[in-house]
RNA sequence: GCGCCCGUAGCUCAACUGGAUAGAGCACCGGCCUUCUAAGCCGGGGGUUGGAGGUUCGAGUCCUCCCGGGCGCACCA
């Protein structure tokens, strides 16, 4: 169904292009900053009339004289305001109709977009050398969100998860269980229990003692040029690590699955194609005997120039060159309208130079839109980078294990009654939306800082209020005197359910930007809202001590709150509790 | 040195991408439970949006210059 904003874009817009003669023109509608402005407000009068030389009112009343004329049934009225807004009021009955729609048909609540793309979206992408540690998970929570969403509106999805399996420190590691496997008393399995721990330990290996970093750099070379057992290892190491993620993006209720691997190791056999690309186009400079790429638009102002090496000086590749490959088979063969990369905003030179590069090469097509989807650093209350105590990065999973804790502590404290059993569940579920909540809601692109004491608050704009008015919304529809309710909004009479049904109604409208501009802290703002308007609208308006007829429409009403709120939160990828 | 990002209430964050009187939560103060989950709701105080200019009907948002912070800049990813 075409949102309320689509229509009111597309018909104020339509008349203002007319009553000006101005053929590009912008309604720009938005929602009404202030209740007594009405439900929406174009905002797009006054920069054509300032075109057209014109008094912006006088402009505004010529185009709602054209509305007024076309009869819209949506819309109850229209007022002229300030300096030449247009302030609109909608239809009630044309708004109940909509919602009952949503009633009978819930998969509508998100409308399917007109024009489907093709969307390559790279994310979590951790090194399979390490453990994964928090350094992954905004990505991860805010890459999975993005998914979910641009599916849901109707686009053709292709997930990549460009894990780190080949490098350099590969060879460290192989070395470092080869000489484990040596020795008599260890077993492989359960060494690699601690990724994390058996890094550390090959790491502390490579650099005391020169003879291990010789024959590291030996199996190297070893697995590069195909040894079969430096593979067999290789392989093995490589499991043991995917079955260490997929534990925690099943944890997560993350939707990456073996199958949206896209490792590193895939583009091997292409990187000295896209040398041979490169080197074709002219584009590559030889200095310091590594191969480099000088780009007009990275001359700094002193005429420093920033190089992108493509190959070093020993023949090696390095990342921009895998980059550039895998943006060649993404534009190639999957044929992606947009390829994101939800990646750590650190890295926002390094896309803005292979961007650059792969349009230039013509290695991205000419129709490609490559987007660095850049997110903050998640830093500890001290406003530093996020460290336990001592000083270590945090491994998500035992970041995932406290807030699970946390969320048992919390959940016995307020609700001591419950069984055991069904607290350890809902403990299971807060934990994880709280940790994942409370990344999406902030904007992507800050900095932001981690605190167990907020995210994990009922107050405020968090999973575990945002859970709670969904469980108390079911409770209400649990309730004997909410049986067999006809299921449909016949009133609106009240403010608050006035104000509730409309925010209701604006769910794929929210969508629609979070799709375009990939900020998911604006669904997140959006539920905080619908909650906090549903609450409001719980206190004014009795629901199951009202007459019939009034009972049965906030009945319907309390239903489609609760499959909006659903809705919404599951597009963020956080799971709902019946209960709590 | 050069470049990118950021600076909003005591704290954590918003502000629909240039719109009307900058909003929430925490903390603080005061109300509302024999009544659908009080894990809630209502009200109050708290701001020169780091500073100074500029652009225009209109600036937290755009431009210039300062101040303060973070992060990147040649063979790691």
């Amino acid at each position: 169904m075409t949102t309320i904003k689509s229509i009111l874009n597309e018909q104020v817009g339509n008349a203002l292009c007319r009553v000006s003669s101005i053929e590009q023109c912008k309604a720009n509608v938005i929602t009404a900053s202030r209740p007594e402005f009405g439900d929406y407000q174009a905002n797009g009068i006054m920069k054509v009339a300032k075109r057209l030389k014109q008094s912006p009112r006088e402009l505004a009343a010529a185009v709602v004289t054209f509305l007024e004329k076309k009869n819209i049934s949506l819309v109850e009225s229209y007022e002229i305001a300030g300096p030449g807004f247009i302030n609109i009021r909608l239809n009630n009955s044309e708004l109940i109709s909509r919602a009952n729609v949503f009633l009978n048909n819930p998969e509508l609540l998100v409308s399917k977009t007109s024009y489907p793309k093709t969307i390559v979206v790279d994310y979590s992408s951790p090194n399979l050398a390490k453990e994964m540690h928090v350094g992954h998970l905004r990505g991860t929570i805010i890459g999975d969100s993005l998914v979910r969403i641009l599916e849901r509106s109707g686009h053709n999805i292709i997930r990549q998860n460009h894990v780190g399996d080949w490098g350099t420190q590969f060879g460290m590691l192989i070395a470092y269980l080869q000489e484990i496997q040596k020795s008599k008393e260890n077993n492989l399995p359960r060494q690699l229990l601690d990724l994390e721990h058996f890094y550390r330990a090959a790491k502390s290996r490579f650099d005391s003692d020169k003879n291990f970093a010789d024959e590291s750099r030996r199996s190297v070379v070893k697995l590069q040029s195909g040894d079969t057992e430096s593979n067999k290892l290789w392989a093995q190491f490589i499991e043991e690590s995917l079955s260490h993620c997929d534990a925690i993006y099943d944890k997560l209720n993350v939707t990456l699955k073996r199958e949206d691997l896209d490792a590193e190791s895939r583009y091997n056999n292409q990187l000295s194609e896209v040398v041979r690309i490169l080197e074709q186009k002219n584009l590559i400079t030889i200095s310091d005997e590594a191969k480099v790429i000088f780009l007009p638009n990275f001359v700094g102002k002193d005429g420093n120039i920033l190089p992108v090496i493509i190959q070093k000086s020993d023949g090696g590749y390095l990342y921009s060159t895998t980059d550039l490959a895998a943006i060649k088979f993404r534009s190639a063969e999957l044929k992606a309208d947009r390829s994101l990369y939800v990646v750590d905003a650190r890295q926002s030179l390094h896309f803005d130079q292979v961007f650059s590069v792969a349009k230039a090469a013509g290695i991205a097509s000419k129709k490609i839109s490559l987007e660095h989807i850049a997110y903050g650093t998640m830093m500890g209350n001290d406003g530093k980078p996020f460290k336990t105590r001592s000083g270590d990065i945090v491994k998500l999973t035992e970041l995932l294990d406290e807030a699970i804790k946390r969320a048992y502590e919390l959940v016995t404290a307020k609700n001591p009654a419950l069984d055991k059993e069904l607290r350890k569940v809902i403990a299971e579920k807060v934990g994880i939306a709280s940790v994942k909540y409370a990344d999406l809601s902030k904007n992507r692109t800050s900095d932001y800082i981690f605190e167990w004491s907020t995210m994990l608050s009922f107050e405020g704009n968090t999973a575990p209020y945002l859970m709670y008015a969904y469980a108390r919304i079911k409770s209400i529809l649990k309730k004997p005197e909410a049986q067999n309710f006809t299921a449909n909004i016949s009133s609106l009479n009240e403010i608050e359910e006035r104000l509730l049904l409309v925010k209701i109604l604006q769910l794929s409208e929210v969508i629609q930007i979070v799709a375009e501009d990939c900020y998911p802290n604006q669904l997140c703002n959006y539920l905080y809202e619908l909650a906090g308007l549903f609450m409001k609208f719980y206190e004014a308006c009795p629901i199951l001590k009202s007459e019939e007829r009034i009972r049965n429409s906030r009945l319907a009403l309390v239903s489609l709150t609760a499959e909006t709120l659903n809705q919404g939160l599951d597009l963020l990828g956080i799971e709902t509790l019946e209960q709590m």
